[in-house]
DNA sequence: TTGAAAGCGATACCAC
DNA sequence: GTGGTATCGCTTTCAA
């Protein structure tokens, strides 16, 4: 097992490590002597002592708020993909939205001498100022600014994603479009990224803004049913709406199930547009329109940026934005 | 950064290393001192050193053959959170099903000399021969027998599984109860213990099996989709059918959605179960009934035994079975 | 072409 | 109480 082993049987330390990393002169020989040797031994270099000496660990650190959500999962595994064909391997860690784990996660890390991190924001906003300051680090499903030189930001534009999203309703002849939004945060909805593409959309088609149709709850039960309450809210009133905005494609599914309890037909009296285009956005009934972030491409360039910066090579865009598409299905086409 | 830093400043490694660790006996004054140096360079303790020295990485490899599937990732979830609990950090490689990004995965955990593994099986059966013969290790989702002592695997009885599914059908009066699976195993299905738990249920209740009711795909487009063809088949070849075990829930809405097209109730006309209960269950329309497997408790118990073998301790048993339940919805219900 | 020896950072022993 | 020193397994430099 330890290289002495190896080495023992017929070449010394240093040679053993030449012939197993290709590295110096050997003569052929030797080298075919001890790769046997090694073979047979089951020999595999220590990890420990390997990055001890290069000062470097071909590791990067991946923190998720919840890898049980489909969206974050999808990255990661893409990310370890990438990560993995040029030669890293990654270690991901599931903070469970939970704050000291998420500091207790950086500094593990930071502990094993990751050479690279990649931070996925969750509900809670990531608490940047626990970022270590000298390791290439890229934020995903975030745009925002580094701590310093080395870092890189990756995310779709929110904005306009429901800029897309309502204006694909009122494309549809819609004139009372709702926003449901579920969050946890205390950021107000009215100065969130979300609301500002709504406004616009609405704005851009001429149609009023009427605040009652502006609808957000606080994420204190499962998004979907929280989203329902919100909607059959909205119905009881006697509130007229044709078109529903859902962040997610789980708050559209509380706001199809709402409407539906309601008696009216979801694709023809209310269209409903998710997001995120999650697996279950094909599989419900009806099926869901929702906008595709693209995840795919979403971990890619975070993959690509974070090599390109533990490389030492120094980006030129600090903040990339990856594009979405409106993926439109039963929910807003009809039958 | 270096413990050089931090010992230059007044104290000698050895002391540092006392003082950080709570190890040996230094004076309150220096302790203090050297904790607040500490702190104040921001020191990390260098694991591939601390590794290297201690010849254990307090690290375990998770191996999953597909992360982005909520049943997988909910058992990752779980298992870090509790390796994490008891001070072990996790190390998830998602494969995607590929036998050789097992195999190099395997390797690399070797190599950085991971105390500890969890495998977890996915559509295709692991690949034993492949893992360690020292390092402890668990296989999650599938019953096997070890390759050495240290070896423990964890699963939920597939056969009482099927057996419960197709009896809480029974019970609720189908005698045309169906089982549709969808694998891309070679294994036959009549050899399966899902066909045996199904078969036995039929034969404790006396309702004849016909062969006819016994539908495979083999997995090689999405199994929803490939269900609704099994069942669509089915029904257009004028099969009668009141009741249908699927062996997932998204094979149990291909199913759904197969039944609904050809004019037929579920939860009146056919009953379905599907297996799993992941979140779709709950959010599909009509709700489904489901099997939980329990994924905490496999989880848990799976990080359970692996400590203990970690810790050098020898298990008595070998092969730990987790329970299930039959959690019934509209599907089954009715409205 | 091969190997002896230094040194990566941390710990444990044993002198002081 | 404190610190010098050997050691973990590996790579690298330099001498043979």
């Amino acid at each position: 097992m330890a290289p002495a082993t190896v080495a023992q049987a017929t070449a010394s330390k240093a040679t053993v490590s030449n012939v197993l990393n290709g590295t110096g002169r050997v003569g052929e020989e030797t080298r075919q002597r001890v790769l046997q040797i090694a073979e047979r031994e089951g020999y595999v270099a220590n990890f420990a002592a390997k990055s001890l000496r290069a000062a470097e660990t071909r590791t990067v650190g991946i923190v998720t708020p919840d890898i049980s959500n489909v969206f974050f999962s999808s990255i990661v595994m893409r990310l370890e993909r990438e990560l993995y064909n040029a030669g890293y391997a990654s270690f991901a860690c599931d903070t469970e939205n939970d704050p000291q784990r998420e500091a207790s996660y950086i500094k593990s890390m930071l502990h094993k001498q990751v050479d690279g991190l990649v931070f996925v924001n969750g509900k809670r906003r990531l608490d940047l100022s626990a970022l270590p300051t000298k390791v290439p680090t890229v934020v995903l499903d975030r745009i925002t600014t580094g701590t310093h030189e080395r870092f890189v930001s990756v995310d779709n534009d929110v904005r306009q994603m429901t800029h897309d999203m309502t204006k694909t309703l009122l494309d549809r002849g819609c004139t009372r479009v709702a926003l449901v939004a579920v969050s946890a945060s205390s950021h107000p909805l009215s100065e969130s990224s979300r609301y500002l593409g709504y406004v616009e959309a609405l704005a851009e088609a001429g149609v009023r803004l009427d605040q009652n149709l502006v609808l957000r709850g606080m994420h204190s039960r499962p998004s979907n049913i929280e989203a329902a309450e919100l909607v059959s809210g909205l119905l009881e009133r006697g509130g007229s709406v044709d078109g529903i905005v859902a962040i997610g494609d789980r708050v559209a599914i509380g706001a199809v199930k709402a409407i539906e309890a309601h008696g009216l037909n979801v694709g023809s009296d209310v269209l409903v547009i998710g997001c995120d285009d999650t697996p279950i956005a094909r599989l419900f009934t009806p099926t869901l329109s929702s906008v595709n972030r693209n995840v795919d491409k979403l971990a890619s360039r975070a993959a690509e940026a974070l090599i390109a910066l533990m490389n030492g090579e120094v980006l030129e865009q600090a903040q990339i934005i990856v594009d979405r598409q409106v993926v439109e299905r039963t929910s807003t086409l009809g039958q």
